[in-house]
DNA sequence: TGTATCGGATACATTCACGTATCGAACGGA
DNA sequence: TCCGTTCGATACGTGAATGTATCCGATACA
């Protein structure tokens, strides 16, 4: 942490500009990726200088990491929001659409949480916190299966409930993928549909 | 290119340096990633000076690009080799293993892959050249299922064999995320058998 | 074996990003 | 309004990585 945890008053002044730097860093490592950032281009893009930085963090590592923790629980909010949406019953296909509103829209968001990702993937402290917040969101996803039971009948050869969340995840980490390269958010977006349906329901209902 | 186009010589020795730099790059970027690494490290893992990197690559980038070429062209192979092992008909679940045996096993693969996946995001060139690269593996893949139906019947409502291909890709892509964050193998492997049985297989019959 | 060419090492200058220390201005409480 | 604290800007020194130019040993071919 950037400041020692005696007490000290908190300005409006620093909280604003915190956000500021971290609102200029979402774009810069959008645009030009995390491993080819410098800090003076954050802050630059951000209108302070280096001072501003270093009065708030210590490294561009925890700022990265800041940086996605508030991302990454405003989404983790927003698909709750979506899933909860309609009654206790359920309309899967309609979850499903607005799900993939949040989650495949902002290509930026998919860039950074990408390398996030490979962030991660070398550094066990971060992996263990990323694998924690992809359980809550799997948890929220299996809540919403649990609920849809009886509806859609029960998935296929996937074991229990967690195992069909488990695939659900898979299935958009795989398109989010393809969505990288192809840039084809429709396409992403259907396909994704099929993927789910396919997962979700056996093969004696077919949507398409 | 390092080299203008005129005919010149090529020496044993430089394509055994740029072999041994490649060797050496990829390593070193398995360990720490892409954008982490410096000219130098690479020519210090590899036991030259930098000028031997100058005498064979103009920069990070053109090595990187080289080495990921080299690498994929030597696992397609190796893929296309695992699912032409049985004749013309076949063993989903067997093939579905060998197979896994190439894609999984190597964490490095896995960790050097990811980071050429957010490089080809930002590049518009790279990312052709990755789509087409995965093109081929989906092909492989598509001639197989094509043999096989008959046997496991034809997949889901994934649409034809092509949308079936895209499927088992995705699920590939999925499990590789989260085995980069998890790093258990055996735990990935049956998973992605299950997927891979639930998005090919109506729900009918269950091998599990 | 001789020789012209090639490959890689070394040395150099330069740029760039970093972290720190200091200073002035903004802020918040009295 | 005044004063102590905090925030952010500026200036500085430093180390690292880059690209180039030059040199010497290795290599291929006659």
């Amino acid at each position: 942490m950037a400041v020692e945890d005696t007490t000290r008053r908190v300005t409006k002044r620093r909280v604003r500009t915190r956000a500021n730097l971290l609102d200029a860093a979402f774009a810069v490592f959008a645009a030009k990726g995390f491993g080819r950032v410098s800090i003076e281009e954050v802050c630059e893009a951000a209108g302070y200088s280096r001072g501003a930085f270093y009065s708030n963090f210590d490294s561009l590592d925890e700022l990265f990491f800041a940086l996605y923790r508030q991302r990454a629980d405003l989404i983790a909010e927003q698909v709750s929001g979506a899933l909860a949406v309609d009654g206790p019953d359920l309309d899967v296909p309609a979850a499903v659409d607005r799900v993939t509103e949040v989650l495949l829209l902002d290509r930026d968001w998919l860039l950074v949480k990408t390398d996030f990702l490979v962030h991660a993937a070398r550094d066990p402290a971060v992996a263990q916190s990323l694998l924690e917040h992809r359980a809550r969101l799997r948890g929220a996803i299996a809540d919403r299966l649990a609920r849809a039971r009886g509806h859609t009948e029960l998935p296929a050869a996937l074991g229990d409930i967690d195992g069909a969340a488990h695939a659900v995840v898979a299935a958009y980490d795989g398109v989010t993928t393809q969505l990288l390269l192809d840039r084809d958010i429709e396409h992403a977006r259907v396909w994704l549909g099929q993927l789910l349906t396919a997962l979700l329901t056996d093969g004696s209902d077919t949507t398409a």
